[in-house]
DNA sequence: CGCCCTCTTTTGTCTATACAATAAAAAATA
DNA sequence: TATTTTTTATTGTATAGACAAAAGAGGGCG
């Protein structure tokens, strides 16, 4: 349970910062009050309201100038940062009120490719794990997963046969993470796509390619296939810090 | 020019922290040093390393607890939080080294559809301006804009005829906003779509809906139209806060 | 053994003060 | 007027101290 009214003075304070710039109230540009200004209207040290400043200096909601005073921030005017949540298929898939399903299609240790550079970088010892799947939603193909992952950083998934356990899911109890990358993108399925996920050829789909690394060790690489027109990701803007 | 080297010590002492959770050196769930041990180790108050762990909570990449010490975040389960940048379209196709071309197909005024349900939201007056147009990359479509414009909200959009003006550039420099929200999905182009984007019908594309708010009004709702094998968003993880 | 109470450590928050850095504004100067 | 110098308001960073709140640790007691 997240109260809605927060504990302390500087709660306080940086909520109803918060509040006025989200409302419109202070646009974009606006000055917003000085902090002296601010430490009388709350009857507080130049502390408390410094540290909520810095705060939204951080979170990119404001900017701040010397002998100027403090400001809304505009967006910024040539990229967008939006939070995108990217969620676990199985949980998804629960949470829309289905019923969960895993297939193994494949499973084999080989060599990477030469031409495919993450797979070189994903393979130290000479050789990967490759496994193809297919995620189910009440039984019916609800993405398709081709994945790769480095024996030398997470030496367990040598043993593992993944015929029950879900790739994705058992990495993450297995071995965390501290970095990733994704790229994603529309490509047409090709006949062998198509055939798993139970769709015509060339249609739709959304692409979320996944690279994953623990500190400068490479992980795993996933290549997530969605049918495009049932599946959708949600993005909300949360402005950029620095 | 980001100097390397941050200025204050309170700097110093988060960017070693943030290099030793970044490098894997302090994997998630280790224990980081107490309060009065990176007092001593830098040889400064309390305060400024109290200042420097509460931002790094803030940030999402450490947990605290009383008695027990500061601890690095595991990566979230079940939701990723990853932060996607979505450059405009004119800057974006500039930064690949190609020239950018625009094009209106049609502007016009009209009453909105019933049946969809961010149209009437975005018409209190009781119409809209509906806006067509192609973005081009060295006189090739590169991508397909559908846009609404709320005219209460930006009357000056009412005197504009978009035939020279970006309606996305020109919306940014005429109004500011506070709140966005993105949907990417990928759809199968229709014979309409594919003609003006000059592909075969069919051609998957990855599409960018997004809808901008000033406060609570609703600003524009626009539809970007990719070419999904020419195009693709990259995101990169960020810790997510609370 | 399990339960309750107290002690102790660590974080959470705040105060009051100090001085440095910066950039806008004002004053002085050419 | 145009340029340079000085002033000054505001933020940036730091210190030292204080008390509160939470939760693990240990002890006493049934």
């Amino acid at each position: 349970m997240k109260p809605g009214q927060p504990q302390g003075l500087g709660q306080q304070i940086r909520s109803d910062i918060e509040r006025h710039i989200a409302s419109g109230e202070w646009p974009p540009g606006q000055r917003i009050p000085f902090e002296h200004e601010l430490m009388a209207q709350y009857a507080c040290s130049r502390m408390t309201v410094n540290k909520v400043l810095s705060l939204l200096v951080e979170k990119g909601l404001i900017e701040r100038r010397r002998r100027a005073g403090s400001f809304v921030r505009k967006p910024h005017p040539n990229i967008e940062s939006v939070a995108l949540d990217i969620p676990h298929i199985p949980i998804d898939i629960a949470v829309r009120g289905h019923v969960y399903g895993y297939q193994l299609i494949r499973r084999r240790v080989r060599k990477p490719r030469k031409s495919m550079a993450h797979e070189l970088e994903l393979a130290p010892g000479g050789s990967l794990i490759a496994i193809q799947c297919l995620h189910l939603a009440d039984g019916k193909p609800f993405a398709l997963e081709d994945r790769v992952i480095n024996p030398v950083a997470v030496p367990d998934a040598l043993e593992q046969d993944f015929t029950q356990e879900v790739p994705g899911s058992w990495l993450l109890q297995t071995i965390p993470w501290t970095r990733a990358e994704h790229r994603i993108k529309a490509v047409n399925l090709d006949r062998t796509e198509s055939a798993l996920l139970k769709v015509p050829p060339g249609t739709a789909s959304l692409v979320i390619a996944r690279r994953t690394w623990l500190g400068k060790q490479p992980i795993t690489f996933v290549r997530q296939m969605f049918l495009g027109d049932s599946y959708d990701l949600v993005a909300h803007f949360r402005p950029s810090a620095s």
